[in-house]
DNA sequence: TATAAATTAAAACGAACGTTTGATTCTATT
DNA sequence: AATAGAATCAAACGTTCGTTTTAATTTATA
């Protein structure tokens, strides 16, 4: 597979890291874009009553499951990707991430905090950072899931997942605030 | 650093290969052994008695966000590699960390489920798999969390972090299922 | 069609890496 | 103290990998 000269590679993108690089910015904004205009449109409908909850999520989490738009890359290959390059913080590809979470969560958290006004910022961004995690690691384990379930969720389930996982992810929003 | 002679590490361990298993198999027995040893401790204590949901999430989680236990390395260095080998399985850790991971799963959702006996098993796992996810990748971007949530957590902060943990994974565990 | 530029292909270069070798030092046993 | 085995070291070996080079081919432009 990959049946390119890697000379043409270099020639094209300049070395290893700047095509890696590339890889990883085209596929974030790709879902990043969908998301937002996704994100849009609901607003739009929604006018001044707060999106559904649950389909903020959906909106969130669904280009990732989904499998690769325009290419007929294998499903979940996208995320697979971007799961590894945030845990796995590489010097160049830190900063893409960071503004392109930023972009997301801006956008996602104005929305996602009408329904969690009695939320501290702080707690917030620690039970969102906790849904991403699980968003992502979710991904990244899907394709062994029966291993690591002893055969109690199927592997590539990307249909179940995304049910369960929005409603992991809305629970996770809607708790109440405990004051311990 | 790594003041070692690489001749050193072949004699001994035979290759890089299994050497890199060899620090993962530690680590993992290691924080697994504590675990089921305070696990051990709270059966004990509580008797017939469930053991409080917080305290089993707690001895689940707090061996990881802790330092390491017999050497003296750095923060969260053990659980950084552990949560990335979860993430990128190479083909020999894959089975190693099966093993491992159905070990504390096998114990711990046992006295998880006393708390939670109306879920179905398939959508226990599901929520165990986001609470271990939310775990990892916790674990893994603490060290820039200031960045990431644009200051209003701090980079890390073990403490905080597994403050909130603890009570999010209760949460999510706790939360009624919904038939939808 | 002629010419220049862009792209591709094949080969080779050079640095990095994992590993092995052979000599040397340390440790333990008698 | 003498000897054998284990452990360590510096050096070198062989491979892999990212990159560059050179030539051939395609594409665009006049």
């Amino acid at each position: 597979m990959a049946k390119v000269n890697l000379a043409a590679v270099n020639y094209h993108f300049g070395n290893k890291e700047s095509l890696y690089c590339e890889i990883l910015r085209r596929r974030l904004r790709s879902i990043n874009q969908r998301r937002l205009e996704k994100l849009g449109s609901a607003i739009e409908v929604a006018g001044d009553n707060p999106i559904p909850l649950t389909l903020i999520i959906d909106i969130l989490a669904r280009p990732l499951f989904e499998p690769g738009n325009n290419t007929k890359e294998k499903n979940g290959r996208s995320s697979r990707l971007i799961g590894r390059s945030t845990v796995e913080p590489l010097p160049f590809t830190q900063e893409l991430l960071a503004t392109e979470l930023h972009l997301i969560t801006s956008h996602f958290s104005r929305a996602i905090r009408k329904h969690v006004i009695n939320l501290q910022p702080a707690e917030f961004m620690w039970r969102l950072n906790f849904v991403i995690g699980a968003m992502h690691h979710t991904l990244a384990t899907l394709h062994q899931m029966t291993t690591l379930t002893r055969g109690l969720c199927q592997n590539d389930d990307y249909e179940g997942a995304l049910r369960h996982f929005t409603q992991f992810a809305v629970d996770t929003f809607t708790t109440p605030p405990r004051r311990s």
